[in-house]
DNA sequence: ACAAAAGTGTTGGACTTACACCCATGC
DNA sequence: GCATGGGTGTAAGTCCAACACTTTTGT
């Protein structure tokens, strides 16, 4: 029995994979690198890689995220593991994905390992008019999907954000990762409304057109629960109230 | 360089294990079985086991689910991994852990595997009074915790219950799982004001006392979102606003 | 009649939405 | 002055908590 047993083990390797997304140029964007050896060398991929002896995940996916990006993760949030047997044409590999948010930065940061790491956009992974290596494009589907249902509940938008920002650069975040058009004097209103969302700074910031806005930075706890919560509302029902004013 | 990084990855055995959850006796419960084998022989586990090869780790909890217990399992998710790396002592294990819903079952079900299943208060293992084998009771605290969530926005209540129920029965899930008093009428309103949670069936059913309830099924969709959500008012904060006006 | 649970009505408050309107800047 | 985005006011509607009240059974 224990010799059974013992034969119908699979003995698998294990990655984490990072799914790190960030708001540029108006788009929701997810952090891609070149595969330099096989498989799929040269094909786009999540940056990951193999879980060592004496790690755990998490470790694993901080320090590829250290060694793949520059990016400082304030926070690694799982998504999922992904184990179809042929997923991996090298044999069984099994992936746990991790989603992580930076703010949008400089340049399309470059580290030692990833000769070419650089930002697309989701839509046109999610679309599928850019394929990638292995299950990835199915990895980025949830981990987006993910992001989308934290926004709601979550304080999590700050991330997106430098680490001062304005209320119309928060909304932007929100308009751009669940892609509908936010009324900007109700989400101003709500989001200072709600405790501990983000804090003001006292400082100003004069944008190239219109009157300048107050700065905020996060609020004190990293990822609060929002209550109420941000809604999107969407296909709740396929009703459409189309009439207009004149 | 290849040969670094393939002595750098670690190979592991990988493990489904199985939140399976009820409400029985006004409690939530979960089902726990006595370990046959070492490690931990004679201790209460979450049911699961290891993944085959050829297998994906969903494949293995269902495997599991109808090996262990006789309960058919509508819908199985995942709620996350565990890999620290001392967690098992037989070497490197790491588990994914899945989250079962059942209704109130007749019996303590015993399956062909698991010699003495059991159903067991998750307050017994929340509190730590009650010490299960491995890391199983940090699974089953965020397996429980996921199941709290998951009551606010989907249907995931009505498979708590029988293929029939009434409304107060579906109440009762509530109450027990969250730990909090609902308000029998409020509740009543919103569940049947909400499209798509459940169906009357149209018969009656007479209980010990009071008046014949209405019985109802499930809705049409397994899981639907729930909106709006079933709010549980947590500690949002403690501040009472205690202004009026004229 | 009484207890107990099912179910309906109603009211005040909280929250959302839509939109009118004012503010402060660069050009 | 005018366009542009920041920010406030307000009224209509929706949703929810609280609770009075009625209904229908078993004892």
């Amino acid at each position: 029995m224990t010799s059974t047993e013992t034969r119908e083990r699979a003995l698998v390797q294990m990655t984490a994979d990072l799914v790190i997304l960030t708001v540029r140029d108006e788009r929701l964007q997810v952090l891609l690198i070149e595969r330099g050896n096989e498989p799929f060398r040269g094909q786009l991929a999540l940056p990951g890689g193999f879980l060592r002896p004496g790690e755990d995940l998490p470790a694993t996916a901080h320090r590829e995220l250290r060694e793949e990006t520059q990016i400082d993760a304030p926070h690694l949030e799982e998504v999922g593991s992904f184990s179809k047997p042929d997923r991996d044409p090298r044999g069984p590999v099994i992936s746990v994905a991790f989603l992580a948010i930076a703010p949008n930065l400089p340049a399309p940061v470059a580290g030692t390992d990833a000769a070419g790491a650089r930002w697309t956009s989701v839509e046109e992974i999610l679309s599928g008019s850019v394929r990638l290596a292995f299950d990835h494009n199915e990895i980025t589907a949830a981990a987006v999907e993910r992001a989308r249902e934290k926004l709601e509940y979550t304080t999590l938008a700050t991330q997106f954000c430098a680490k001062t920002f304005t209320i119309g650069e928060l909304r932007t975040v929100y308009e751009v990762v669940w892609g509908t058009p936010i009324d900007p004097r109700n989400f101003h209103r709500k989001v200072l409304k709600t405790k501990h969302f983000v804090e003001p700074t006292g400082e100003m910031r004069n944008p190239p057109v219109g009157r300048p806005a107050k700065l905020f930075r996060a609020g004190s706890a990293e990822i609060t629960q929002l209550y109420p919560a941000m809604l999107r509302r969407d296909e709740v029902d396929g009703s459409a109230t189309d009439d207009q004013a004149p």
